[in-house]
RNA sequence: GGAGAGGUGGCAGAGUGGUCUAUCGCACCGCACUCGAAAUGCGGAGUGUCGCAAGGCACCGUGGGUUCGAAUCCCACCCUCUCCGCCA
């Protein structure tokens, strides 16, 4: 959620950055129900100043007398007057509400122009692309793969986009899973193990709710949402409280299975690994001053990549444009990782930037040092990764002419042996 | 799931229809005393929102209702605790 003074004070420059994010929104619309809004605010709290006058008035007097008496018929009309106008204040409050979170964050100026996925500007590239043996082949055409990775069960047991883990396949998830959390932990986030069933609350302070309403699996009869990323959980954990400046910038780690129902993307990029139904993630999250939040945009990237360096895969950092930005963020960079098999470039981290849009939301504040009112946080995340397309990108990029994965030194401990072998 | 108790400011804890503009205490900030501190004394201090401002209004778990007037009475819901049942 933006501001409200800020679409009142400078409605152009709102104007133009929401144009830049090329999404339609009609501002006046929402500017006309805060004037109402406003005009009504000052009618009630007029009314019920006359209340309390009145009734202080009225304390002070005999019960039965005449002039309690009189007080009492001339207040009826004035408290039929206030449970009118309240009323249309309540609903025009509700309103105006429901406006705000139809408008979505406003893009740092850093953020470059443009409309599509192909805007976007190349960042950085790290690592040889060209290493990748010509010969590679998508992970689901690797002999056995169905063997590790049983999708026919999976559809069977629960549906598409479920697959079950097995032998070798089920032990590389939890050794990268494992190799994430430690290497997050030593650059300083504190590891986390959070509900992933959440409240309609937590989903509407993350943003999750009302814009992507359907994307979410929701059980009955209670009505929480299956987390589609630890970040809901996480940035809620703060939801409705005053953090100490000084224990800014608060960094946290975690890691859950993902659920997203992905309506609408069928038959997109939908094979082997590359998009689940359920996976596995650890995500990053940071509660920063705002003074600091680009700095540790940057870090917080930084920590993503340098996971992807130790497991020796190539990868490349897009900075996203206007137009590709998302609802929510005000920037945000993606890595993607070389998938040599499938000759193309896998999304396996997202790192944003949220200012104050989710912590308004979510009221999530700190008090300043010098004791003065407590300010909105501004929130960042990132995941510290993906699993499955990592999982993807090794299994190609690391097949040898034998048949068995190379496992990187790095995660050599954590799998407990040199190769995945498919046998 | 059943029965009971309870939700009031950072914490603790009064308040059962009208100066509640929410008592007292602890913790906190400032000042005084002190070489400095402790103790003591005096003063300050919640959150939100509207307003250029002066200031106003709201907030006692949440939402309704009764009333001229609700922290207080009524209804529903949520949460916490105790006991029972079930259970990894």
């Amino acid at each position: 959620m933006l501001d409200p003074k800020l679409i009142r004070d400078t409605p152009d420059l709102v104007r133009a950055a929401i144009a830049k994010k090329h999404l339609d929104v009609d501002l006046d619309a929402v500017l006309a129900i805060d004037a109402a809004w406003r005009a009504l605010l000052q009618e009630v709290e007029g009314l019920r100043g006359k209340q309390k006058a009145a009734n202080t008035a009225m304390a002070a007097l005999p019960k039965g007398s005449p002039e309690f008496v009189a007080k009492v018929a001339e207040m009826k009309a004035v408290s039929a007057q206030v449970k009118e106008r309240e009323a249309a204040l309540n609903e025009t409050e509700a309103k105006f509400k429901q406006a705000m979170l139809t408008l979505p964050n406003l893009p740092h100026p850093s953020v470059p122009e443009g409309r599509t996925p192909e805007d976007n500007v190349v960042f950085s590239t790290h690592g040889d692309v060209n290493a990748v043996s010509a010969a590679a082949k998508p992970h689901w055409e690797i002999p056995g793969f169905d063997k590790l990775f049983d999708f026919a069960r999976g559809s069977k047991v629960t549906g598409a986009g479920f697959p079950f883990y097995v032998g070798d396949g089920a032990r590389i998830v939890r050794a990268l899973l494992q190799f994430f959390l430690d290497e997050d932990g030593k650059a300083g986030y504190t590891e986390v193990n959070p509900p992933i069933l959440v409240n309609a609350a937590s989903a509407t302070a993350t943003g999750q709710l009302p814009d992507k309403e359907g994307q979410m699996y929701e059980t009955t009869p209670d009505h929480l949402y299956a987390v589609p990323t630890a970040e809901v959980p996480l940035t809620n954990f703060f939801r409705d409280e005053i953090i100490d400046e000084a224990a800014l910038p608060v960094k946290r780690c975690a890691y859950t299975p993902c659920f997203r129902r992905e309506a609408g993307s069928y038959g997109k990029d939908v094979r082997g690994l590359n998009r689940l139904h359920q996976f596995d993630k650890v995500e990053l999250l940071k509660w920063v001053h705002p003074s600091t939040s680009y700095t540790e945009l940057d870090l917080l990237r930084d920590d993503a990549e340098r996971i992807l360096r130790k497991l020796s895969l190539p990868y490349r950092v897009l900075l996203m444009c206007g137009g590709d930005l998302g609802f929510v963020q005000s920037k945000k960079y993606d890595l993607e990782v070389w998938s040599g098999g499938q000759k193309r470039w896998l999304e396996v981290s997202s790192c944003s930037c949220f200012e104050t849009f989710q912590s308004r939301r979510a009221q999530i504040r700190y008090r300043p040092k010098d004791g003065g009112k407590p300010e909105l946080v501004h929130t960042l995340n990132g995941s510290g990764l993906a699993v499955p397309r990592v999982l993807a990108a090794l299994l190609e990029n690391n097949l040898q002419p034998d048949g068995r994965v190379k496992i990187p030194a790095a995660l050599v401990p954590y799998f407990g042996k040199e190769h995945l072998t498919f046998a």
